[in-house]
RNA sequence: GGUUUAAUAGCUCAGUUGGUUCAGAGCACCUGCCUUACAAGCAGGGGGUCCAAGGUUCGAAUCCUUGUUAGACCACCA
């Protein structure tokens, strides 16, 4: 610690030297805010560019799977802007019924109000009070992220353009036939109240308890028949039992009836191939008001349905025993009892699964009841058909075949929900229960005013379906209606960003939302809604598991960026993340996004601690230069290659390596004046423009510090932000300056490796003959090499060299003297080993090309680069051969 | 049960049309270093039977078959 602050001390110019990025985050978040860098509209002489946000809760708080999305769409979204595409990112949020309905009623308890005390227009306003309140909260926390939203754009789904949209959109699909009403099983979710769409249930192991119970056989005294449940309370709710026709042990049963323990209503024995005979006792209880098999076996032998729960999950009137009672009360009692009145036979541990709603929490109950159903057959074949033809690209493309099986049987999907917080479903019901569907009131008086002939009809006798629509009834319209594509189609945005370009979500919601979303833009614009969808992994942490907050395994995403800055976070996290895999969270991965932040903070305070002589040439520097061009120009396409790919992680890590091992590592070191030395003005001048293009090129990923940098760089005007400079272009690769390079550099490393086993201070200047034909190449790098080795001046030899170190690159051979002994033993084994190695590979390479059908089959330019290859190892093992002999001699 | 994806260093993962000395990166580990940009750093190093067994091929981490293990999705389990 006392020598960091010493160092501190003497630099030259009193700027932090650890990167701060607290200090500067606020700042420049504001100023491309305030030059409205981000606003995005209409240009006809740009291409547009468009994502729509996948929108948040309104009541969410920014998670860690927030965090990983919004980043790669920011990454996106800037680079094409720097491109010079118009660029657009819309942001909004989504009204979350479920959800959002849940909170409020949770706040109205809170101060004393029961929901069902209060009318639904009370409701509504302390809805949207607490979404005023509360919501959005996220949108601010995605602006510490340094999401370059458009935030004029700021949509909401239960705004009134958004509201007309999907209330129209239901009209219109109704007037096609494609929406019907009809009385289904539905997975009802006792506690919200609520039907909900399969995609809304999660399916949780259990174990549960089997019952096995006993129904007496009527007018066989003595005689019982066995049956396995997990759910004995429902037995009240019991129309038949079942067995299967081929089962010998029951047929002495067959038109028999059985009575139901404890309650002694008698029902049916009927047979059914449905039944397997080796589960349980291969006899089933049916119960078609709850559960949906039994249901379904009900229609088809034209069963009675008893429906014995209330919409709480309570047992009604029809139980006639445990009335009022909850499901798993009435469960525990009527165990009981049935086990006094010696109808249990036995219990058995099961393993089980419950359903369970995604929101609430709360077992489902498979129910019957009257909801809304939109016909998915027809509607969804082109979005089938243009994935599968590659018209959108899913990215992995390992997700079509999910896509695929999904799409395939797609149920009618169940999109009323008995909620108040959404938008109301516009059908509107006559005392007769005749059904008007009509985006108001008033328009559905008109319609049936003349529909029906009913001119006396007045409003108040109209009564709107007090259900409301599935949330993701509007967020499928997204892409299209935050554009106002669903009223005015034909407007100047949606004809411009639609469709929009690329989708970044979670695969989680695959069907949900990206499949739907598809559908919707077939339907409406007969156009897809995006070109390509990114699904990024789902965040987990170390073991593997989701993070949740239940488990409090993940680490408060604000308080990541306050500590690691956010260009640190969003490096970090994208250091791993390829498309479609799951992304082990570890502090580590934002350590290592935080020093890289530091390491490039730190080559701008060396490069910014220079000061410029203008009379001074250093000649060999421009060698530097001119290779570490070549090496950002391979990197620009290597980046570019990578992002037409969606590899935005690999892209990050090419860049990662540019900058810290070329740039830092090796470019500037060569380029470095000594100690307060002054730097000669070309060098400089290359090396700030080389700085600006780095900054350039990781502006996506890491927005803040490289504006910081850039901006430090040169004199900018006060409206010019790197946000909007050009995106660097390639130029050529010069390889012959990369491939002489990499002889440099394996010779230095060489050298420090050396050292290092010698265990010899870098300060000690060390003394390098090299025994070459090609003078010339070394030559030129002679200033280069002994800067980055610390080598005394070099000399070149055609005789062996006493009492040194030597080693083989390539063709040429290498001496450092040194004083005192050498250890020709460990000098001898490690030449040995590298001249078997080579002599084998040479054996191979040999082999190979002595291959006709290599030769024959290989491409031409893959057999040219074997001949180099053999070649190569014959001078290497040549001048190893040397080497040896001469070792052995000094010996 | 059906479909599907994967298995590569201690950990997390790259490895793109089968062909560069292809077996790689980061983290972790070991050795040395406070060298004036950076110890959040520098220099160097060790570490893998590419799950197994067959097959195709001039050539296999890569393609095929079978098996093992793990995950995902869908369906069903009274």
């Amino acid at each position: 610690m006392p020598f960091t602050l010493i160092t501190t001390l003497y630099s030259i110019k009193m700027i932090s030297k650890t990167y701060a990025p607290q200090e500067i985050e606020a700042k420049w978040y504001k100023y491309w805010l305030e030059n409205k860098f981000f606003a995005s509209k209409p240009n006809p002489d740009k291409e547009p560019y468009s994502i729509v946000i996948p929108p948040p809760n309104v009541t969410g708080v920014l998670h860690m799977g927030h965090m990983l999305n919004n980043t790669i769409q920011d990454v996106l979204i800037r680079k094409a802007r720097m491109e010079g595409k118009e660029a657009c990112w819309v942001p909004g949020t989504d009204h979350a019924s479920i959800a959002t309905e849940a909170k409020v009623v949770a706040m109205l308890k809170e101060r004393g109000i029961e929901k069902k005390d209060i009318s639904r227009e009370e409701f509504l306003i302390y809805a949207h009070e607490w979404k005023d309140k509360y919501g959005g909260i996220i949108l601010d926390q995605l602006q510490k992220l340094g999401a370059s939203c458009d935030w004029d754009r700021t949509r909401f789904t239960m705004e009134p353009s958004l509201y007309e949209a999907v209330i129209d959109t239901f009209v219109r699909l109704y007037n096609k036939g494609q929406i019907y009403r009809g009385v289904r099983m539905v997975n009802w979710d006792p506690l919200g109240k609520t039907a909900l769409s399969d995609e809304e249930v999660i399916e949780k192991e259990i174990m549960a308890k089997l019952y096995y119970l006993k129904y007496p056989v009527s007018g066989m005294e003595g005689e019982f028949m066995t049956i396995a449940t997990t759910r004995p309370e429902t037995i009240m709710a019991d129309t038949a039992l079942c067995v299967n026709p081929n089962d010998e042990r029951y047929l002495a049963y067959h038109g028999k009836t059985v009575v139901i323990p404890l309650l002694n209503r008698e029902i049916p024995v009927i047979t059914d191939e449905y039944v397997t005979m080796d589960f349980g006792t291969g006899c089933l209880k049916v119960t078609p008001a709850h559960d949906l098999n039994d249901y379904e076996l009900g229609i088809k032998h034209k069963l009675p349905v008893i429906d014995i729960l209330d919409d709480g999950g309570f047992l009604n009137e029809k139980a006639v025993l445990y009335v009022g009672q909850d499901r798993f009360a009435a469960r525990r009692n009527i165990v009981k009892d049935l086990e006094e009145s010696g109808h249990l036979v036995k219990m058995e541990e099961y393993k089980s699964i419950v359903k369970t709603s995604e929101r609430t929490g709360a077992v489902i109950e498979p129910k019957l009841s009257l909801q809304w159903f939109l016909k998915m057959d027809e509607i969804s074949k082109p979005a089938l058909e243009n994935v599968m033809n590659d018209n959108i690209k899913l990215y992995p493309s390992k997700f079509k075949n999910t896509y695929r099986s999904w799409m395939e049987n797609v149920h009618d999907w169940c999109i009323s929900r008995q909620l108040w917080w959404g938008q109301q479903i516009p059908a509107f019901y006559l005392q007769d229960g005749t059904i008007i569907v009509a985006k108001t009131k008033r328009e559905a008086l008109r319609k049936a005013q003349h529909e029906y002939l009913l001119f006396a009809l007045t409003e108040e006798d109209l009564t709107q379906d007090p259900n409301v629509l599935d949330t993701w009834f509007s967020s499928w319209l997204w892409p299209i209606s935050v554009f106002d594509g669903i009223q005015n189609p034909d407007n100047e945005d949606i004809s411009y960003y639609y469709p929009t370009n690329d989708l970044v979500t979670g695969p989680d919601i695959l069907f949900f939302w990206v499949a739907r979303m598809i559908i919707a833009g077939y339907e409406w614009r007969g156009e897809l809604p995006f070109r390509n969808v990114y699904l990024t992994g789902i965040v987990r942490d170390k073991q593997g598991r989701k993070m949740s907050k239940s488990l409090g395994n993940s680490p408060d995403p604000l308080e990541l960026i306050e500590q690691y800055g956010a260009d640190g976070v969003r490096s970090g996290l994208l250091f791993s993340a390829p498309a479609g895999n799951d992304l082990l969270y570890d502090d580590k991965l934002i350590e290592q996004g935080r020093n890289f932040c530091n390491k490039i903070w730190n080559a701008y305070r060396l490069v910014e601690g220079w000061e410029v002589n203008v009379n001074l040439v250093v000649n060999s520097n421009q060698l530097g230069i001119d290779w570490f061009n070549a090496k950002m120009n391979q990197t620009i396409i290597d980046v570019q290659d990578h992002f037409s790919k969606f590899r935005i992680s690999d892209a990050l890590l090419s860049l990662y390596n540019l900058v810290w091992d070329d740039f830092c590592s090796k470019y500037l070191e060569i380029i470095k004046p000594a100690y307060e030395q002054p730097i000669d003005k070309a060098t400089f001048e290359a090396t700030i423009q080389i700085f600006e293009k780095l900054m350039k090129l990781l502006h996506p990923y890491m927005p803040f510090i490289t504006e910081e940098i850039w901006q430090a760089l040169a004199t900018r005007a006060d409206n010019e932000s790197i946000c909007r400079a050009t995106f660097p272009i390639a130029g050529t690769v010069d390889t012959k300056i990369v491939a002489d390079f990499d002889i440099v550099f394996e010779l230095v490393s060489k050298i420090r490796d050396t050292r290092n086993a010698k265990q010899l201070s870098p300060k000690i200047a060390l003394p390098l003959v090299i025994k070459t034909e090609n003078k010339a190449l070394y030559g030129q790098f002679e200033e280069i090499i002994q800067k980055l080795a610390n080598t005394e001046s070099i000399t070149y030899t055609n005789e062996k060299v006493e009492s040194s170190i030597s080693f083989v690159i390539k063709s040429d051979e290498f001496f450092i003297i040194l004083e005192g002994e050498i250890d020709v033993e460990a000098a001898l084994e490690t030449a040995q080993k590298d001249l078997e190695y080579n002599v084998g590979f040479k054996k191979a390479t040999e082999a190979k090309l002595a291959n006709e059908r290599f030769v024959a089959n290989a491409k031409p330019e893959l057999v040219e680069r074997e001949r180099q290859k053999l070649a190569d190892a014959e001078s290497k093992i040549k001048a190893l051969e040397e080497m040896i002999l001469r070792l052995k001699g000094v010996k």
